[in-house]
RNA sequence: GCGCCCGUAGCUCAGUGGAUAGAGCGGAUGGCUUCGGACCAUCAGGCCGGGGGUUCGAAUCCCUCCGGGCGCGCCA
């Protein structure tokens, strides 16, 4: 596949640099003193159409360093653009103006919207994604639940995040291998056997066991066999039954996140971790370089040496080993695959543990700035204005499968998507699955079924979207603003990706359904009398075809012909 | 007490150095002989938690206070 087409907005910032060059040489401005950082040439759309599409800030940045007027700076940029030939009828830019402070107000020609367009509609379903300035090798490791119990709606948002952040990073250019992790070694596995056992003979069950429905049934679907044997051995009785039990809730977890539409490329068990000598060869490092001591018993990493509270205990004095042991040994493991990136995506919760695996990472050897965890705020989940509790423990709870029956894959993703994972957020239940237009993942996919609505009627009166939509823009505002929408999907995606956040997306998702809308009041698309409009006006609207359905692709969520 | 995150319209949330702070919902008003009215348009609604500072320019950066969440274990 070719290199997709670089966004409009750098285009155009590769023009105003050439500009400015041009107007150093050509002596208009003066060239920055030696040691001088060279501001970079940022372009914003302005909220304010008066100014234009795309506007820099060059000149206000370049006035302090140039000694300058930030107005002056602006003149001789316009000047310049002229000058490169930027600003003509076949350049990218139809005009250029200063306002004060000293903006430089741009705005895109019909013509390179036009070649655009065109460009949008053969790259179709490729249409949106870039190319990395720093092409990255990525690992995202993401809900890492527990085998002890299903998906909650607590796993929902750290779910979609990390799928979300996966498709966003892969359509900014980066290569991303996601990945599970299950915890299947530790005392909640030991539990939840003792939880099965006390169901099955009617005990009752442990404080700090498992309550839920799930551990009923598990009990009675529980082979005889399995049952005997364990009892037989007595000791390890629990681990036994747990491990089955754990081995059938993956199943069920990996079947939630497979209609979450959520798929992943590597599962990882901690067990494997120690069996594989990774969690060894990890502590080895650590002893090399000093970062390792034994106390009390204990093995301890010094991560006061890297400026954490206090130093964490890898192996403890009965000899198990903590979660973090399998942690430190996890890192080297996924560098070891080539991996230069690694992101976890963890609940909020845990921020303690943030500090200490970076810290190891550090003290192995690797760069710390590597590692990356994305603190997963809370959600309240909401229904008819009383927050719905969640403990897998207790048993109350509500599953990710039962959300995901009650609002739809669609709109959950949607959800999450328009908000921060920084920000703690309150999921209304009843407004999700609201189907209606009134939910925002519904008025974008209705949109989409919009046009293809509009595409079949011309297509039954004979009339297609024409090749090309050279020479159909100008002079036409309602087709120009659709068009400006239309064709930001790649530096929207280059946002999105840069800051592996996904608010972007769906703002701009709106906007561009919002101007779709615009354009169907304002135009008359289909019209058998006037042939040569209606097939330019139905390519503008295959155009827009293609930029919502890879919209609404990259969030993962469908794109529905009709509705 | 210490650390991290958060505080923006009635509600749910965007915006993290630029021009008059935005969207959706909710509220008010208006628009269908017309390609899908599941639509569109207009209006009302903000000392951006308070205060101080940096800057030509602050919701955005720094300090401080207030309020909320999460953490501070040889638990996970």
């Amino acid at each position: 596949m070719p290199d997709p087409e670089p966004p409009i907005r750098s285009q155009i910032r590769e023009r105003v640099r050439a500009a400015w060059q041009r107007a150093e040489a050509d002596g208009a401005l003066p060239a920055l003193s030696a040691g001088t950082d060279a501001p970079a040439v940022e372009l914003a759309h302005p909220q304010n159409t008066e100014h234009g599409d795309l506007a820099t800030n060059l000149a206000l940045r370049l006035a302090r360093p140039l000694r300058l007027s930030p107005m002056r700076i602006a003149e001789a940029l316009a000047t310049a653009l002229r000058a490169e030939g930027s600003i003509a009828e076949s350049g990218p830019i139809s005009a250029a103006d200063i306002a004060a402070p000293g903006f430089v107000n741009l705005r895109l020609s019909p013509a390179f919207l036009e070649r655009t367009l065109d460009g949008v509609r053969s790259a179709d379903q490729a249409f949106g994604r870039v190319t990395a300035a720093q092409p990255r090798n990525v690992n995202i490791e993401f809900v890492s639940a527990n085998p002890t119990g299903p998906l909650t709606v607590g796993n929902a948002r750290g779910a979609f995040v990390g799928d979300l952040l996966s498709r966003v990073l892969e359509a900014g250019g980066q290569q991303v291998t996601r990945e599970y992790y299950f915890n299947d070694t530790n005392r909640q596995i030991v539990m939840l056997g003792a939880s099965l056992v006390a169901r099955r003979t009617n005990q009752a069950i442990p404080e700090d066991g498992y309550h839920g429905e799930y551990v009923r049934e598990l009990a009675q679907e529980l082979p005889d066999e399995i049952w005997s044997r364990a009892m037989e051995v007595g000791a390890e009785r629990d681990a036994i039954i747990g491990a089955w039990a754990a081995h059938r809730v993956r199943s069920g977890i990996e079947a939630s996140l497979e209609a979450l539409g959520v798929r992943f490329d590597v599962w990882k068990t901690e067990d494997s971790l120690h069996a594989e000598g990774w969690v060894q060869r990890a502590i080895d490092r650590l002893r090399d370089g000093g970062h390792v001591y034994e106390q009390d018993g204990a093995l301890w990493f010094r991560s006061t040496a890297f400026g954490d509270d206090k130093d964490r205990v890898i192996y403890r004095s009965d000899g198990t080993s903590t979660y973090f042991a399998a942690d430190i040994g996890y890192v080297t493991e996924k560098f070891s695959r080539g991996f230069d990136r690694l992101i976890y995506v963890w609940g909020a919760d845990h921020h303690g543990t943030v500090a200490r695996n970076r810290n190891a990472a550090e003290a192995m050897g690797y760069d710390r700035e590597a590692v990356q965890m994305l603190l997963i705020a809370w959600v309240h989940f909401i229904r008819d204005g009383a927050d719905i509790s969640m403990s897998k423990r207790s048993g109350e709870f509500i599953t990710l499968d039962e959300l995901l029956a009650e609002v739809g894959a669609d709109a959950a993703r949607w959800y999450f998507a328009s908000r921060a994972h920084t920000t703690g957020i309150d999921f209304d239940i009843e407004a999700a699955k609201d189907p209606t237009a009134a939910n925002p993942v519904h008025y974008v996919r209705y949109a989409h079924a919009r046009i293809c609505s509009i595409l079949r009627k011309g297509e039954g009166l004979g009339l297609r979207p024409s090749g090309s939509l050279a020479g159909t823009l100008a002079g036409d505002p309602a087709a120009l603003g659709l068009a400006k929408q239309v064709v930001r999907l790649p530096e929207v995606v280059e946002d999105a990706a840069a800051a592996g956040e996904t608010q972007g997306i769906t703002a701009y998702a709106t906007e561009l359904a919002t101007a779709l809308h615009a354009y169907y009041r304002d135009r008359r698309v289909v019209d058998a009398d006037e042939p040569e409009t209606s097939t330019a006006r139905l390519a503008l609207m295959d155009a827009a075809r293609v930029s919502l359905a890879a919209t609404l692709a990259l969030l993962g969520i469908s794109a529905p012909e009709s509705m």
